[in-house]
DNA sequence: CAGTGGTCTAGACCACTGG
DNA sequence: CAGTGGTCTAGACCACTGT
C-alpha cells in the first residue's frame, strides 16, 4: 500500500494581516477553509506539520493549532497523532443552521407567506409550562400561523413565548419568520431541542392544510434556548408530509 | 435589577491528580461538569475568573481555559467578556449521540430484537451510489432487517454498505445494532446526514409492521461518515409513527 | 476605572504512528 | 527511530463590560 495520498502544501498562498482586527487564528482558518472549498487542498491531502506552518506564517504553534482545531470541529480536517492533519475525504456539508421554516422556504425560492391565525395571551398548558420554565397556568404569548409557499399551505405553526420577550407585530410576522424577529430583537439563539414524529390528520387539520382526513402529517415540537440557556420559544407544528421533510446533520462529539 | 446571581465558587472541591494519565484540562472539565450536574454549581452562578482558578489549582491559565472551553462547547457554560463565566440557566441536555435504534431501545428498557430479512450483494441504485460514493451499478452490501421491541415490530431497516467494509454475521446482527458492530470493527463514526419525512404505508409495508394500509409512517434516510469523511453506510428506514419519534438537538455554531 | 475573557507568544515534554 | 499531534507552562497585551 502506498503512503496515504502524499500531497504537501504547494501553490497554497497563506499569510496573515497583523493590522487587521480579525484574530490571526481566524484569518488562517478562513484561508484554509477557502482552500478546501475551492479544491486547492484536495481531500486526503496532508497539511504539513504545525511547527513548519507556524514558522512559515510567522505565528506561534498554539495559534496555528487553534485555527486547525476550529476546522476539525467543523469536520473539514482530521488529525492523527504520528500521522498528520489531512482534509476529509468527502465534503461533509456543514450542520444546518437553526433556521425557521420561512428562511428555509425563501432560500429554496419558494416565495413563502404567512397568515396569522391567533396572537394572544393564554394560560400555559403543562407542556408549555415545562418547556418555558414557567408555572402551569401562568400567562404566555400564543401565536398560531399558517405558512404557505406559492400560495399553498405547507404547515400549521403554533408557538408559545414567555410574556414580554418580544413584541409580535402582525405585519412583521406576515413578512418574515419568528427567528429573524428574535435575532433582530437582540436575542442570540443558541440551541434547540426537537422531537419529530408523524400522525394522521384529523378533519379540521386536513382542511387547513388542504389535505384529506387521515393524510400523514409530520409533527415537530421544538424548544429554543438563547445563549444563557433560557427557553425563548416552544413550538408545536404540523407539516404536510407530501410537501416537506427535515434535513439535518448529526455530529459525534469525541 | 440586582447583579446577576452572585454566587462565587464555595464548597466546590476541585483538584487535579498530576500522576494520572488523564489530561489535566479533562480532569478539571469532568469535575466542573459533575458539579453542574449535581447542583453544586447552580444555574446562573459565576465560576470566578480564570486566573484565580488557575492559581488555586496550580495550573496555567491556558489549561484552565481549555477545560472551560470544552464545557462551553457542550453548552453547559457561557462566557461573556467583561462579565465572567456562568452556568447556563436551564439544563440543556447534551446533543444526542449518533446512536442506533437498537441502542435507543435498549436504553429505554424495551428489549429490542432483530430479524434479518436479507443480507446479500446487489448493484447500487442511483441513490445508494451517490450516497456511498461508488459507481451506479457497482456491487454494495445490502441488509434488510425488522426491528422489534417486546416482540412487536417497530421499524423496517434497509441499509447499504461499501463492500469489504464490515463482515456482517447474521447472529451478531440479531444480537446488536449495526453501529455497535462498526465501532467494534474499529470504524470511528463521525457524522451523519439525515432526512426525516412521513408517508402513508402501502399494503406490504403495513403488513410487515403490523399497521393497516394508509397508516402514517416516519421515513428516515441517513448517510453516515467516519472520521476521515468517507461514507460507511446509507440507510433508508421506515418507523411506525404510532411507536416512535426522533429527538435531537440543534446547536448554533457561533 | 477595575475586572473579565480573547488573543498571542516561545518555548517544553510526552504519546503515538510509521517505517 | 524520526516525525507527528497532544498537552502544558508562564508570561503578555488587548477589547469589552460594568460601575
Amino acid at each position: 500500500m502506498p503512503t496515504p495520498e502524499a500531497d504537501p502544501v504547494r501553490p497554497l498562498q497563506l499569510g496573515v494581516d497583523r493590522g487587521s482586527p480579525v484574530p490571526l487564528y481566524f484569518q488562517l482558518a478562513q484561508q484554509l477553509e477557502a482552500a478546501i472549498e475551492d479544491g486547492t487542498l484536495t481531500p486526503g491531502s496532508l497539511l504539513g506539520n504545525e511547527i513548519d506552518l507556524a514558522g512559515r506564517l510567522g505565528l506561534s504553534r498554539p495559534t496555528v493549532r487553534q485555527a486547525i482545531q476550529s476546522l476539525v470541529d467543523k469536520g473539514l480536517l482530521v488529525r492523527r497523532r504520528g500521522v498528520g492533519t489531512q482534509v476529509v475525504h468527502s465534503q461533509v456539508k456543514r450542520p444546518l443552521e437553526l433556521s425557521s421554516l420561512y428562511d428555509d422556504l425563501e432560500t429554496a425560492g419558494q416565495r413563502p407567506s404567512t397568515r396569522v391565525l391567533a396572537r394572544d395571551l393564554v394560560p400555559a398548558s403543562a407542556e408549555v409550562a415545562a418547556a418555558l420554565g414557567v408555572a402551569e397556568g401562568a400567562e404566555v404569548q400564543r401565536l398560531e400561523r399558517l405558512r404557505l409557499a406559492h400560495g399553498e399551505p405547507m404547515a400549521y405553526l403554533r408557538n408559545h413565548l414567555p410574556v414580554g420577550l418580544l413584541a409580535l407585530e402582525e405585519d412583521r410576522l406576515e413578512a418574515t419568520g419568528l427567528y429573524r424577529l428574535m435575532r433582530a430583537a437582540g436575542i442570540t439563539l443558541h440551541s434547540a431541542r426537537q422531537s419529530v414524529g408523524a400522525r394522521a390528520a384529523d378533519g379540521p387539520e386536513g382542511e387547513q392544510l388542504d389535505e384529506s382526513e387521515g393524510a400523514p402529517l409530520l409533527t415537530m415540537r421544538r424548544t429554543t434556548f438563547d445563549d444563557t440557556g433560557r427557553p425563548v420559544e416552544h413550538g408545536s407544528h404540523l407539516y404536510r408530509a407530501s410537501r416537506y421533510s427535515f434535513e439535518f446533520q448529526l455530529l459525534v462529539r469525541p
